[in-house]
DNA sequence: CACAAGAATTAAACGATGTTTAAATTTAAA
DNA sequence: TTTAAATTTAAACATCGTTTAATTCTTGTG
């Protein structure tokens, strides 16, 4: 395939197809903000690029394709964040995990929300980087029950193989639910944060669930 | 409009068109059932009904008007699944509820799963019956969680809606999980409740506490 | 520098689908 | 039986994703 070689020689053809192509990814990402991804046309897109259809299937490919591309990007964004949160104390580790989400959603607010409904209706997330977002994802929260069961905060009553989907379970329904426009970015923090401690309260040693129970109090009474 | 009066009167062609709305409809929910909702095309749906495609706009109306339908009338079932479950103790009424769900689902499947997914896309659930079907569904965990704190099952240290909330969610994604192919209706009923049982632990007393941690160590076992 | 080969781009068309229009048919009442 | 209204029908319309075949352009070569 030509596309495959895009910018493997410093030519003026590749160099130019390589130019397209992101113009056409970053219009793409734009029309999927404005109207979302259902509501993108081939058509409106060469325009807005300044192409004609087939050279988009020709440099991207088609709906299915631009679509993948992107969320492919947004994966690789995602795990970084994801790295960057396996800090202590356990708590703090699952906030500054969603806080960075937050942060991260709100430079584009509307094109991640777009792309989240449409990663999550075409299962691309699950067919993402092998072998799945899902099951990449929810390694962390297992990891880090386990330490905080090691570290004398958790019981270990409930096995951090059933307490870590749960908990990640929270993490995805509220992104769901802000996706989907039930709330907002703040609300997205709120909903995952209060079910995250709230999962960790139910196997957590008195003194952690005091200190679960007044981090809760805190974000659901302002 | 003259589908508002189908059947108001007897006569024979009032009899003919509720017959064949039926049929539409019908046909329409095994068409559902067999590809999903976007699978689903008109002009096959009039020929397994027999009919041609303005007749289907007549009687029922296009697609969004079919799923509306079909949608409204899921609606109105499951407000019939929840009423039938308030009952005491507290951790039954959930169960009981989770286990009326994946009975009623089982009994047609597929139709069920693509109901669901095009529902939750189509954000018709939010729309139907007026204020919405999640704001209706929500008040019953709220309720019961009220009388848990009254019956001492709950410290109550965690307010009642906020914990409500968070019980729905687990039914909530445990359900969409399930739709979307993620485990079968036995996974459904064990995430469902598995996710309840955590919620109601996080702010169960003792004694309590210790009835929901030996009923998620017998769902978790097996 | 001119030219031939190959690759990228384009205009146009194809096939599928939701929906609507206008004519033909059927029904219920006078 | 006739007439007026409503239903059903065949056909077309509009839009969209996608593909084909011809045109244009770039690159390497005689």
């Amino acid at each position: 395939m030509a596309v495959e070689t895009l910018g493997s020689r410093e030519s003026t053809r590749s160099k130019n197809m390589a130019k397209r192509r992101e113009t056409i990814l970053r219009e793409a990402r734009s029309l999927i903000a404005d109207e979302g991804f259902e509501a993108l046309k081939i058509r409106d897109l060469a325009a807005r690029a300044g192409l004609t259809v087939p050279t988009i299937y020709n440099l991207v490919g088609g709906k299915n394709e631009i679509l993948a591309v992107i969320i492919e990007e947004m994966v690789v964004q995602l795990r970084a964040l994801q790295d960057a949160a396996r800090i202590d104390p356990v708590e703090e580790s699952f906030a500054k995990l969603i806080e960075d989400l937050a942060d991260h959603f709100a430079t584009d607010e509307a094109f991640y929300r777009a792309a989240f409904i449409a990663g999550d209706r075409s299962g691309l997330f699950e067919q993402s980087s092998g072998e799945g977002i899902f099951a990449h994802f929810v390694q962390q929260p297992i990891e880090t029950c386990t330490r905080a069961v090691e570290a004398g905060l958790l019981r270990g009553q409930i096995a951090p193989e059933v307490l870590g989907p749960q908990i990640y379970g929270c993490y995805r329904l509220a992104r769901q639910d802000w996706a989907n426009g039930y709330f907002d970015l703040n609300g997205f923090r709120k909903q995952a944060l209060v079910g995250v401690f709230l999962c960790l309260a139910s196997d957590a040693k008195p003194a952690f669930r005091e200190r679960l129970m007044s981090k809760i109090a805190g974000l659901t009474s302002g």
